[in-house]
DNA sequence: GCCAAATAAATAACATGTTAAATAAATGCC
DNA sequence: GGCATTTATTTAACATGTTATTTATTTGGC
């Protein structure tokens, strides 16, 4: 209440893009080299995971699921397929869309990967429990949703859909 | 309790990685705009910050402060540089250190911009609710702390400290 | 004082993030 | 059916993330 009228901004410590990132970084730290071991990259990780639950997708379709940005895309894409993990082909119904298949291989490397991953799930939720886990993502979800919904952001903010 | 044995991987809506990605985005997606007004990544805008705080930092404790690699430190450093906003110079006392400082020109764009991120900030807290966003902290503290700790990590770990 | 080992920074090389612009194919209006 | 407008994707250009390597300097043991 009798903030001083000094505070400039919060430290780092309690920046909360600073600590987002800061848990990130200690939940996939010991993941990533599980990954490595592949020559795959998160994203690159993201992408087979999503193939592997949906098959067939669209660039587009991909990058929503794997929150990543088309060009990011377009460049992961071409790399896996090059090394023969998934492939791309032509929608008939409409030439400008590609769809995106895990190849055999593809799915034999995610077959591999994936029981470690679920490995970490489990030592993070044994370490920081089932029900702060659960916690954290009701959290997450919601600061997510309040912050998306409205014309959100500072004052000052003009909508782009004229 | 009685798990499908078939549950390969939880989906992405339910991948912590994900999850804190996304939250992350949401909280800086507003404020980044009030950066790029003046030509500056996030990254950048947290050098600032931090050399506000305090003044005359090495390179290695910059990147400690602000959560950046040094190879990063090592391209921002000479952009700002350049662009009148920091100064380098020698320490005496140890001539492969370098020490950072803020110009006049550095601090007044500091103050430009800080207002804005306190704005952010508040917005954030009205939106979310004060005690939400502390329990959110105290979460994601202890899940870094309960991660970081031990030899860490999944079975199979060897130190790396002979 | 001399040299091996440690430390601070910088650089290299490649992948991604990010905004803007370019291509190309489909749609819709006339 | 022709043409401006949308839509899907790619490319460009630059900044950062990331691991490994290199350079310069300092320390510590002898």
């Amino acid at each position: 209440m009798a903030e001083p009228d000094e505070t400039p901004l919060r430290g780092f410590d309690r920046s909360l893009p600073m600590a987002l990132l800061r848990a990130r970084e200690a939940v996939m730290k010991k993941f990533i080299p599980a990954l490595r071991e592949h020559s795959l990259s998160p994203q690159q990780w993201r992408v087979i995971r999503a193939l592997n639950e949906e098959d067939g997708l669209d660039i587009s379709e991909l990058a929503e699921r794997c929150y990543l940005l088309m060009p990011s895309l377009s460049r992961i894409v071409p790399n896996l397929e090059k090394r023969k993990l998934l492939k791309k082909s032509q929608s008939s119904s409409d030439n400008r869309r590609s769809v995106i298949y895990l190849t055999r291989q593809g799915r034999a490397l995610y077959a591999k990967i994936a029981p470690k991953s679920a490995d970490r799930y489990a030592y993070i939720t044994e370490r920081f429990g089932y029900g702060k886990l659960e916690l954290l993502y009701d959290l997450l979800d919601e600061l997510v949703e309040k912050l998306d919904d409205p014309a959100d952001g500072v004052p000052g903010e003009l909508e782009k859909k004229p």
